[in-house]
DNA sequence: CTAAACCTTTCAGCACAATGGAAGGTCAAG
DNA sequence: CTTGACCTTCCATTGTGCTGAAAGGTTTAG
């Protein structure tokens, strides 16, 4: 299976997969006497593994030591979940983060809202967003 | 006001207050028979803007424009009131789709929990992040 | 035999907002 | 006059996941 199979079977870019390869998600497969690579069939199920677990949040790095585990002959699995919950934790307190920039966003849209351009002089640059000195 | 002094009065580093400058947010100010940079005082009003913009979640590239505008002699309210909804729009965006992401990720430790380390072998990688082919 | 489609490598760059370090110049106090 | 704090410039790096381009080699169909 030559490059371009293993992209079109797996929906990626042939420049991705060499990108993975050189990430250390995909091993170096063997070359045909051209010096093309010559994918054995598992390579698309790994491939599918890596973006599953990208579309589960999680980062290259992250998915590399999985897949070195697995290739160390050990099961992943208390790994994986740890991840999980490491990422699940993330993800909270990324929200909790992003409602208090809304938070924010909404009080300078009210603000805007009953603001006079006229009221906002040079040296203020913006009484939207900074209270004019009083 | 040398840039030490600015540092000081703005709580930034002299190497941030030089970033800023190389990225237009401040103008380059005169500088001293030594070569030193001599702000004025109105440095420290407009480094205190622009930490306030960020501080609402603009990047600096919008800010820029903000104080383009400004220097420009034009009143950038509209421009700042289009800017902070559209950040608002951005916000709501990145929440849901953090809010699908923590769906599947408790998707994902729940069946870690019921996972069975033996049964996942070499070939699924993970049966935890992937459904193994039946 | 030729042209197209495919493959190879390597280096560079994107966005983002700084930060680190090297190598050297200037200024005030003691 | 020296010490040390402060200043100057420029280049490189951080993290993330690719993507672009250049310059060339291989394979397959007609």
């Amino acid at each position: 299976m030559r490059i371009g199979d293993l992209a079109a079977a797996s929906g990626l870019t042939t420049r991705t997969i060499r990108f993975y390869e050189q990430a250390g998600l995909l091993p170096a497969p063997p070359r045909t006497p051209g010096g093309y690579r010559d994918y054995p069939e598992q390579a698309a199920t790994r491939l599918t593994f890596v973006r599953s677990a990208q579309d589960a949040g999680l980062t290259l790095a992250e998915i590399r030591s999985i897949l070195a585990l697995r290739d160390s002959g050990q099961a992943p699995c208390a790994h994986v979940t740890a991840l999980i919950d490491q990422h699940l934790d993330d993800t909270e307190r990324r929200m909790a983060e992003l409602t208090r920039t809304r938070a924010a966003l909404r009080g300078l849209a009210r603000r805007a809202a009953v603001t006079d351009p006229a009221a906002c002089t040079e040296d203020d640059i913006c009484t939207i967003l900074v209270s004019p000195r009083t």
